[in-house]
Order: structure tokens, then sequence, then C-alpha cells
DNA sequence: CGACTTATTGATGCACTTCAAGCGACGTGG
DNA sequence: CCACGTCGCTTGAAGTGCATCAATAAGTCG
């Protein structure tokens, strides 16, 4: 079976075998990280990166006062950081939040690989290029949207992220945060992510059980939060519209 | 004189004569663009990356209700996208706020000159990096910060990034936000950030006059808003705490 | 089973939004 | 040259959405 990385990189753009290969070959030294966790501090020179294959992890920083923001969530497929090693250091941390699996790969295999595979290398700039756009679809949604429309918006997105490396079925996706984690992704108390929450399930929109997230009515969260899915640039999804590029054979360097 | 992006890439590091001989062929085709004007519209395919040399532009969204978010200021040295020929299109707009100076630089003639300088390859690297660290502090910002620290937060941030291209002077940089544009930068209605803004007046902490913000104690300024500047990822400026990398007599060109 | 974390609910208060009106600066046209 | 419109800033008043504090219930792990 593919992993996570192979997946979402083929919601980009088809990917030959060859390419796949190498991709299979930077996942070795996987490691099982339990939840909680740090996997790198603020202020660490990482030499690795990271790829989360499974479970979800999340960027943050702890504000004076003692809050934490969360700023990003990290699920199956998901590097860290593709090329921190050009800043001097992390200005944030990276936890885990359910128990991870997680590969080093090295610095040079990275490079090694991108240079080898012009269409991964291509894979590689779209995974920065989405990160950053889902971040600024974070600051709109924090900034300009109300609560409960807010924490739709989330689950939309994770429902689209999590299809794309198939950890999707029936709506239903494993989401291991609690409200509180919730709340400070959200820039929200827990108390309010709570009731919020509550709003939601009565309108019949989700449901949660046992850490498993259930979207009873997908079309109707989407039109809920105003949900535009462009921003993820998936195309080779059942999301995605698949736009007629038809390459003409990829000239995949092999 | 050298422009803004010089400037700006030897806060990173410094470069070579040939390096910064390059660069400065990059700018040619220098438009001016008036205020209010977008640059690049949401499903735009843009071919060019577009630089700011001079004046104050910014990313948006505009959301259903009509209300629109600024997700981030672009000042003078900085790319509006580097590599967004990789994606489909633009998932958000760009526009400017002042009147700017706007150059186009062919896609072709930025892989040529990062292919021909390892340094400048290096730098660009290093201008996505940060835009996306600075992305992150604007989440924490948004979501973690009260109204006043929050803006106070906007105007440290500002005065080092504007003091990295050389256009701060006594504490003081030209300002053309309205206070409605702040507020859609900070997710705050503009009556509330008039009020906020007159607190920081009385606090004695900023003076705005005909458009030049001044900050009348910056270190006053800082503590106020837990400003640390380690995101900025500056490292040769008067802020950025000089690393003993000893360059030999940093060559600077003038 | 007992300790601890997570979810839920209530009560209280204030920070922020919204609506609204007035003011100064600026530009335009009669 | 002054009347007028527009735009940005300022201030007031009113309502409420969200945070905070607090206590209980439910779930989870040893």
């Amino acid at each position: 079976m593919q992993h996570a990385l192979t997946r979402k990189l083929e919601s980009f753009e088809p990917l030959s075998d060859q390419a796949r290969w190498a991709l299979n070959g930077l996942v070795i030294k996987v490691r099982q990280v339990g939840a909680r966790q740090d996997l790198i501090q603020e202020g660490d020179k990482p030499e690795n990166v990271l790829l989360i294959l499974d479970g979800f992890a999340c960027r943050y920083k702890v504000l004076p006062g003692g809050q934490r923001q969360i700023m990003a969530l990290l699920v199956p497929g998901d590097f860290c950081d593709l090329n921190v090693f050009i800043l001097d250091e992390m200005d944030h941390a990276i936890g885990t939040i359910s128990t991870c699996q997680v590969v080093d790969i090295p610095r040079q295999a990275i490079d090694e690989t991108a240079t080898h595979h012009a269409s991964i290398a291509r894979a590689f700039w779209w995974c920065s290029l989405v990160d950053g756009a889902v971040l600024r679809e974070w600051l709109v949604n924090i900034g300009g949207r109300l609560p409960a429309p807010r924490i739709a918006h989330l689950f939309c997105e994770l429902l689209m992220r999590l299809e794309a490396v198939g950890r999707v079925t029936d709506n239903s996706y494993a989401f291991p945060l609690t409200q509180t984690e919730i709340a400070e992704t959200m820039g929200l108390s827990d108390v309010h992510v709570n009731r919020t929450w509550g709003d939601l399930r009565v309108l019949g929109l989700i449901h949660l059980k046992q850490r498993v997230l259930t979207i009873l009515d997908v079309e109707r969260l989407k039109a809920f939060c105003d949900f535009t899915p462009n921003y993820l640039h998936l195309r080779n999804t059942r999301w995605g519209e698949r736009r007629d590029l038809s390459w003409p054979g990829r000239a995949e360097g092999g």
C-alpha cells in the first residue's frame, strides 16, 4: 500500500513508477511518538526533515500569558518543514496531538530525490505553496468568520485534506483534537467551542463519537461556512476539478 | 542607490557584486500603479512575478458577506509570489494600498538568476520562508492577542521590515493604511481600531501625522506587545543579532 | 476502582460590534 | 470663491457575543 505522502503528491499530479519508488526510498527510519510530545522545539536547528506518516501534529507558539496558539495542523503526508535549514533556527514548535508515526528524512535525501525527479521537485514546491495557502485561509477564518462557521470550516478543510490521503470513509475521519485544542487553533475559549460545537450538532451537521468525526451533510456544512476549496489546489481528487491539462507523457526523468 | 530588494536580501546574507548586479538586471519594466488598485485578482494565472519597489500593497480575500480580510502587507522589496506558476491559479487577490512602484519580472529571468547565483537562490528561498513565518505570527497575533497589543505588534513588525529596506528614519515610517484597512487586517471593527489607536496614543507609544507613523518609545512598544523579532529571521541588521560570521568588511556598495 | 482528564452547563460581566451622528480635510464644480 | 460631496477620523449610546469563573458529569487510563 502506498503511504500518505505519495497519495498526497498524486493529488497534485500523477507520478511515474520511478518517482513513486524514489518517494518510498525516503521513508525509512519510521518512529512512533506518543501523543502530546514535542517533535521540534522553538530555537531548534533541525537537520532532518520530518514527515508525518500517521496521526495529527500541530505547529504552535506559546504566548507570554501562557496560552498556546496553534497555527497549523499536520496530518498524514504533511512535511514539518521542507526547507528550514535555510533559516537560522525554528521560530515555533511542532508537537504531536495524537500518537504519530514520524519519518526523519535527511536533508540530503530530499535534495537528491528532488534533483533526480523533476516531478517530485515540482510536487515539493506545490506542498510548500499549499501550506502557505492553507495558512492564509486560516487567517481569513479566524479574522473574518463567526465561531460556528469558523469551526465548521476546519472540519471541511480536514475532510478534504484527509480524503486526499485516503483517511476518510463515509464522510468520517479520525479527529483526535480536544475541545481545548480546537479553542487554541480558533482563537476562542474552550467553553465557547463547546457551546458552538453543540450548535453544530443540533443543526445536524456533525457527529462525534470516540474521536471519530462524521460529517452528516457535507454540502450543508460547506454552505454553512462558505467553504471554497480552491485554496487547497487539489486537482486530481474527487473534489478537485480535473483539468484537461492532458499531460503529454509527463517527460519524467526516470 | 540600491533598491529595496537588494537591501532586503542583504539583511539575510551579504551578496557579491555580481549577484547584486544580477538583481539589478531583474528590475526593468517598472510601472506606477495608483492607490487601491488590484495588481492580481483571484483566479488569475500570472506569468510574471511582481515585485513591490515602493509603496504598500496587500493580499486579501473578500468573504461572501462583503467584508474584506487582509492577509499580508507587502512593502518595498517584497515579492508578490515567487512561485505561483506551479499552482493552477491565484486563490486570493493582491491590491495596492498606496501608490506603488511595481516591477514585472518574467518567470524565466527569476529562474535564470537563481540558477546562476546560488546566493540569490538561497536568498529567494529565505524570502518565501520568512513570508510564511510572518503569516504564522499574524495568526498568533489575531488569534491570541488583545486588540491593543495586536495593533502594536503590527507597528513593531513594520518598523523592522521597513528598517531592513531603508525606509525608516528616527523611528518613523510612511504608513498609508486607513483605520478601516487596519481593521480589515486585524479582524476588528474600524470603530474599535479607532478607540484602541487612541489608547496607544494616550500611552505615549505612537504618533501619527500625515500618514507618517512615529514610534515614540520602541522598547516600550515592543514590551507592550511582547514583540519577539526572531520570526523575521534578520541577522544582518541593527535589530538582528549579528552572528559572528565575520564578514570581511560588509562589502556595502555605496 | 479511583485519579485524572475532557465535556458540559450555569451565571456573571465586560469587551467588542453595530448603529448613528458630527467633524475636519480635501477635491470638484457651479 | 464658496457650496457641496466624499472620505477618513472621532465620539456616543445600546446591545450582545464571548470570556471568565465555577461546579458537575462523563469519559479514560492506570
